[in-house]
DNA sequence: CATGAATGAGTATTCATTCAT
DNA sequence: TATGAATGAATACTCATTCAT
């Protein structure tokens, strides 16, 4: 009988997975109210009453306003990450692995999490307020763009991808295309669904990078 | 007397002209902090300090620091719209027509000119600022994007883009190209110079949108 | 049966003397960071982590921050005030029981026991907190001014000390010597060692209260 | 008539004093509020409302609470550094410019300028909090104390005071016989009157130090 | 009893906005 | 008209205190 043990990990494993489904809850606030009215009009005052806790709860999980918006943007680029390393190890094509990363990003399931981390990038005030504290995410964002580059590499290399076209500048307008914010801008009028402007994008985008045929 | 001739209309318009000249003064002087530190992080004190007037004065000119922040979107998208005007009129090809806006988009001596309205669109913040008081953009944006679809329109029945990407998608695309904010986001490592990019992202979405050699 | 002999009381006993031992551990923790870092700039958290405990048991012991506050100062005042009866027994002259006072005060062993008491009543913060809750302490500082009193009067009989001088204003000038804090004003440059400071001071203090010489 | 010239000094002059004085009549209600309160228990809220201003003005004085405090005790220090030294020039004796320096010290007047700076070294808080920021202090008090070690020095060469006596005990004694606060330790019970108070302390410090009539 | 997570009152500080000069 | 001193609402953050476990 496994009742035979009363060890006290698991206890202090509760604990622990308390925490962090508090954290977790935390962030999912924040995301979710940053997006709507960003850094500073968002306080954590807000954040504290939509999660129903007080405001110093917050800072139990997080030492600052700043390092809770960091943490946001590490777990969602950390989620970025990890969504190209599953599609990299595949065999696929490297069209059809890019496709596959944008079609996950896309998803709404997973768009919702990275938002944050795309929104940053976007802001002047976001970028400054990074610049300092992106020692830790740096790396992680050069590991993305390695993954990225490797496939975009085997495409020229195998053809599928026109080679007169820097891989850097393709990564660079592929990661573009990632942001759905970018779709909003002018299409708040929704006349365009979402399921129809995926496989346009996807069109465009691979179309003017194919090799052309000469 | 010096009566005699009516002083009343040169007079007023010197001022008026004096009155226009201070707030250009102030949006271009706001327009250069607020790229450089953001919304939140530029004061009303930092923006007259700028000009080399006082506090007060700003709000002569400017109900609020918002609206002061509108006034320079406006004016940037008046500019954007402008350009488009002058493109749309002459009688170069859809493509050519739509190089030379981004082209002159991308000119570092217009860029400047339109940064602040791309990037406000780009920061929750800001959207969330916006969103209020939009009425009075909205409609500039509308005629920018009607100017925009006829171009666009003109090209597919001419046969020089793919009739089976909807022109919406177009549209959207190509504003997103406008913005060189984008191309910052994981080039901060200078590699790719300005004016490589310039061609090759023409090269990607012009090739990306053309007819299909089935 | 382990009845048999009267378990509760000493069962209590020790209890509550583990628990007057835990006491005392927060007291002396209290002291050595109070005394470092000021009331303000000394959080429980610090006190409890001193000691190898949690914040909440301090409070099993002390109802506020304050309470212990005003315990360890009521507990170094009874230190004072029990030197203070064990010299007045003896049957030195005035002169030399006051000195040895004085001795046993600076005396490194026990001074750090005396600090805190003498701290209290040189800083506003404290005195204004403590005014409230003087009720228990005063009948000891008034006991010991007696003790003192006492003690200067016999010297005065005895021809030891100058009777013009008022004995209220020699126990405070007294009273006085004894906070070694003063004596770090302006000497932390260390040319003083406390060892020569002490000798001289009872110097200048008894031959300014000893009888002229007419 | 010296209506004849209409010039903008004193305008300029005006302001500035209207600013200054607007900065004493913050510092001395600092001053009174910190004297009965204490640094910590003093909100800036606390003190604005004093002066019958908003807190925000309080700000446009001084750029922070602890540099408040710091002018505060700077402002003090000043004043008694030229009691100093307005008495050192003097031809009187040693012990008579002593005494002289003593007496407006303890001049009402004169007491209340002095207090917060000499309360500030009778805190554990405030010294902590002032340690890093006395660079600027330091200098003054070093003067002070080289004034008083003049006068001091001239006293045992012209043999007024003992020889054997080291002239650091003397001064710190002499300084720690300045804070009148000491005298309120254990004598709220008014029973000493101030005007008796000086004249024996006095005759104890200085028949304690003087040359000993062997 | 002991714990430490949760609380929320309290505070320094900033800055858009106003208005007397 | 221009100024900039004054204002006070807003907000991040701290920490004594409580209480469920």
């Amino acid at each position: 009988m496994p009742s035979l043990e009363k060890p006290t990990k698991p206890a202090v494993s509760l604990k622990e997975r308390q925490r962090e489904e508090r954290a977790r809850l935390i962030l999912e606030a924040a995301q979710t109210i940053l997006l709507e009215r960003g850094y500073h009009e968002t306080s954590i005052d807000d954040i504290a009453s939509q999660v129903g806790i007080a405001k110093g709860t917050v800072y139990l999980h997080f030492p600052s306003k700043e390092d809770l918006m960091i943490a946001l943007v590490e777990g969602q680029l950390q989620n970025f990450v990890q969504v190209i390393e599953e599609v990299a190890a595949s065999t696929c094509s490297a069209r059809e692995r890019l496709e596959a990363i944008l079609r996950r990003t896309y998803d709404p399931s997973e768009a919702r999490r990275m938002q944050i981390f795309l929104e940053v990038f976007g802001s002047a005030d976001m970028r400054s307020r990074f610049a300092e504290k992106h020692e830790r995410t740096q790396p992680i964002i050069d590991h993305a763009r390695t993954l990225l580059r490797a496939i975009i590499e085997q495409g020229k290399a195998q053809g599928e991808f026109d080679q007169h076209i820097s891989t850097k500048v393709m990564i660079v307008m592929y990661l573009n295309l990632l942001s759905p914010r970018n779709y909003h801008h002018l299409t708040t009028d929704q006349t365009v669904a979402f399921e129809e402007l995926l496989p346009q994008i996807i069109q465009i985008f691979f179309h003017g990078i194919s090799r052309k045929q000469a």
